[in-house]
DNA sequence: GCTGCTAAGTGAACGCCATTCAGTTTAGCG
DNA sequence: CGCTAAACTGAATGGCGTTCACTTAGCAGC
């Protein structure tokens, strides 16, 4: 496949700048990333259809490089569905920035599918019926994007003082701090729902 | 009844005609907010600081108004936690397209922190160590916000044809479909987490 | 009743930003 | 050696949030 014509711009320049663009100001906006290629912007537009495609591929690009899919070899099911929670957020997590861009356009689509269905075939071995595979995937996947959602908007202080809130406060002194907070939380609750998965399993044995 | 100039606008009717903007449009820009309550785009300003302070008082009244706090009467605390975390999701649910616009700003400040007191004692009485108490509480805000953004993009449709899901194809052709399937995702996901705090407690007996 | 004072509302203007479009350059093909 | 179409440019367009100088209505105090 040769090149027709000269080309300074393609998508993954394009996806680069604009990663960069979102992780340093947090926001995405057609001239920055135009600066930042070196070109104008309505060049982006013979490669993406527009500033709602590069936030779709940044989806793509983030989330397909980040995550770790299940390798599918018939062992270990629920540390191999952990993997791939963690490696879900972790995705997210190292662009926290980016996360309100991807809500801001919910469309899941394309890509994205390949890996939820390796995480179907995973749920089915574990046991899941098949017509509650969706609703785990569902679970699952709203669980990862929510606790990425909390790494957006970090330290939410409050001052209380007033003795107002006293379990809360009470909690905030007994709490450990730090940014590691976050992540402890996460795994606190993907250990939660694992409990909840393998016992909902247990409970039916007739698959 | 002569016309007032002064006191044409309040705070409360300018968050009922935003959330109508919300509601029907799926938007919020000052001028059609501004032609919904028959003044200027300006006139706003006078009593809220601007777009982000609207959005954040939508914020307030939709979940201030819909969770329904745990009555603190000592007893079923797993109940009255499942019944705030379905108060919670619901007062989203029942305004999808607000979500989007919720995760812009990802500022929770002010009186829903006093909501949040309240779960922290009910946390505190079902024998979380205090230590884990806001980690909970994040557990849970994230699953029920993570449930409450799947209803923003209803119906995410594949087409495959080519079979080249095979998992996925399965689980969908088990599945009920419906607008009701994200409730028994979310339902599902709910007792799954309730199971897991429940081992937790058991397996760590000295609170 | 006059007279300022202040809160409330107006409309024009400003700046940011995504998108479009009529042109211009350039690479390869006949 | 043109011809053509892809890649790119710059100016224009329109939507939108926000600001500002101004007007006006109610409310004192004299």
């Amino acid at each position: 496949m040769v090149q027709r014509r000269r080309r300074l711009l393609d998508v993954d320049t394009i996806v680069d700048a604009s990663l960069a663009c979102v992780d340093e100001t947090g926001r995405l906006t057609m001239a920055d990333l135009a600066a930042r290629l070196g070109t104008s912007a309505s060049a982006v537009y013979h490669h993406l259809s527009g500033r709602g495609a590069v936030i779709e591929a940044l989806r793509e690009r983030v989330v397909l490089a980040g995550m770790r899919l299940p390798p599918l070899d018939g062992t270990d099911w629920d540390g191999q569905l952990a993997d791939w929670m963690r490696s879900y957020r972790d995705a997210l997590a190292r662009h926290p920035r980016l996360i309100p861009l991807l809500t801001e356009n919910t469309m899941t689509g394309g890509p994205v599918l390949r890996g939820y269905d390796r995480v179907a075939t995973l749920l089915r071995e574990a046991g899941v019926p098949a017509r509650e595979v969706l609703l785990w995937i569902s679970v699952l996947d709203s669980y990862a994007l929510g606790a990425a959602l909390d790494l957006a908007a970090p330290e939410a202080v409050w001052r209380d003082g007033d003795g107002e809130l006293p379990a809360l406060d009470e909690a905030l002194r007994a709490a450990p701090g730090g940014p590691r907070r976050a992540d402890e939380a996460f795994e606190i609750g993907l250990a939660a729902l694992l409990t909840g998965l393998r016992h909902r399993l247990a409970a039916t044995t007739w698959t």
